[in-house]
DNA sequence: GTTTATGCAAAGGCTTTGCATTTCA
DNA sequence: TGAAATGCAAAGCCTTTGCATAAAC
């Protein structure tokens, strides 16, 4: 799926809920969403912010965390807590069964895949009755160039 | 492994880490250790606090927030952030091997236990090189008890 | 024309910080 | 005695809210 077709996609999935739920189709929340999707990876608010403010559409901080609430319901969007200070947000077409290593050293974050999660997902479901939707499993420790970084240190 | 137990290997532990660190053993930080291996589950800042407030040691925040960071940093104690607004811990003793399911109808978090996650994280390492040092699995969904009430209403 | 959404600024809530006071070593 | 921790209150920061203005329907 090419990023013009994911855009082509949310927009037709974002309308739709937007007119089932009566809310208002205003610019600001297409362009929240074209923003949202024209970029990788994960985002705060404030880098949100500061793209949109650089190109045509400025809209208001209050907007932006009202629309995310919007992209979060109608799952084009998803929240994450990597730090406790901030939540990180990415568009949900890339969120497609993966999940996080976060280096508590430099901060970076990566994605990875494992099919044992949904196994997981599975057996819970079965064990204790709960219906899983989403999840977020979050592996934090050294990336492999803090830890090279830090054995150099080592031997200094 | 007694709660008692528990109690008195974690002072030990924690006097071991204050020592090695150059930090001063003040009745505060043990007055909050104590507490915060009294009870089971999670607790956030204000419960403690509040808890010490009705016994024999009131403490500040700041203080409760200082201490945090040092059993953090000597994995006495473990972070959460289940809800956007606020952060939970809950003792490491507690902690060994499980993770969490979220009811995102009534905010229930129960644990669970799936060896799977240990070769998760093994895979992980061996494929890209990142060191595993801890990780939290959230799985967000609706509890039995809230899946039920939810087949009552829509039979209305 | 109504009603809802936006924008701005102010307020809120959790957390951190600054500084005087106390306490540990 | 001297450095570090505590407590209090104020400040910070992310996020939410209230209200006037603007835009959707």
């Amino acid at each position: 799926m090419t990023t013009a077709e994911q855009q082509a996609s949310a927009q037709r999935i974002f309308t739709e809920y937007l007119q089932r739920k009566g809310h208002r189709k205003t610019s600001e929340r297409f362009a929240i969403l074209s923003e949202v999707y024209a970029h990788e990876g994960h985002f705060d608010i404030e880098r949100l912010y500061d793209r949109m403010k650089v190109k045509k559409y400025r809209v208001s901080r209050a907007t932006l965390y009202n629309t995310m609430d919007l992209l979060l319901e109608c799952d084009l969007v998803r929240r994450h807590r990597f730090t406790p200070d901030r939540s990180s947000f990415e568009k949900a077409h890339a969120f497609r069964q993966h999940d996080h290593l976060i280096c508590d050293a430099c901060g970076r974050v990566t994605e990875f895949c494992d099919p044992r999660i949904q196994q997981i997902k599975n057996t819970v479901s079965e064990v204790t009755g709960f219906k899983p939707l989403r999840h977020a499993l979050h592996i934090h420790g050294l990336c492999a160039a803090c830890l090279a970084n830090r054995n150099d240190h080592d031997r200094d």
